[in-house]
DNA sequence: AACATTATGTAATAATATAACATTTACAAG
DNA sequence: CTTGTAAATGTTATATTATTACATAATGTT
């Protein structure tokens, strides 16, 4: 069962505009979206976004500094993360594949060392940008 | 057999720095560094970043913008990477295995689609770490 | 009510990265 | 060997991403 946060006005905002945009938004571009809301400054942003990913409920892609909302209902918290972004249009999907979960919680390196963290970006062509 | 890249002066001393440094350096570390030897700008080192991660020879870790040397002399190209960081002291190491690069390049999603190049990064405690 | 924790507001600044433009070097094709 | 082209360099300015520091307010617990 997922624990019920309650998020606080400004968190509940910034999620708000990132689950209905459905793709990766940057801090920048989000305080720009929430300035009518007063949200005046990057700070502002900035932790709403570091409790957000804290507790699972958007997600990080690094390689593009930019936060998307997570989309596995079932994810608490975001330790575990896998996206696929295509590298023509930078349509980002997170990937829920429970054997690649699987298969990555329980790998091992060569030292025996475990993990219980990761994350993963796939790069490729999505399949509109590959037919063009 | 791995390709000859005859680099340039500048990269060629700040693949050198990286390489010798054995660690992630951020760009305006290695522009610190390198000062002396007439590299002024940051501009010169992040296109001289950018040419040696094309090319294979460094690694970007995206989580902490930092920049380290390939530790797999069989790498040509800087497609499939993973790494292991410690999130105590920050110490980084490429991870090669072969099991698991093939099953990531192997990976299908469930949209049938694969990716010919990725990112993996796993956190946890290092061994020193972790016995203290 | 008292306390601790979490969240907010605000200003300043640090850290990371790119745009734009001029010039020079390396090197292959004719 | 010179002409054309791609790659690399130099320089200034600026854009983008993120944090420090400090003050205040809201929330939840005992």
């Amino acid at each position: 069962m997922q624990k019920e946060h309650n998020l606080s006005k400004n968190q509940k905002i910034i999620f708000d505009l990132i689950d209905k945009s459905g793709e990766p938004m940057k801090a920048y571009s989000i305080l720009f979206n929430v300035q009518k809301k007063g949200i005046k400054a990057p700070l502002q942003v900035y932790r709403a976004l570091d409790k957000l990913v804290e507790i699972g409920k958007i997600h990080k892609i690094e390689s593009r500094n930019a936060f998307i909302a997570c989309q596995n209902s079932s994810c608490q918290i975001s330790k575990a993360t896998a996206f696929s972004i295509c590298e023509s249009c930078e349509k980002v999907s997170e990937i829920n594949n429970s054997k690649l979960s699987k298969y990555l919680s329980n790998f091992q390196d060569d030292s025996g060392m475990r993990y219980n963290k990761y994350n993963l970006e796939f790069f490729g062509l999505c399949k509109k940008c590959k037919s063009k």
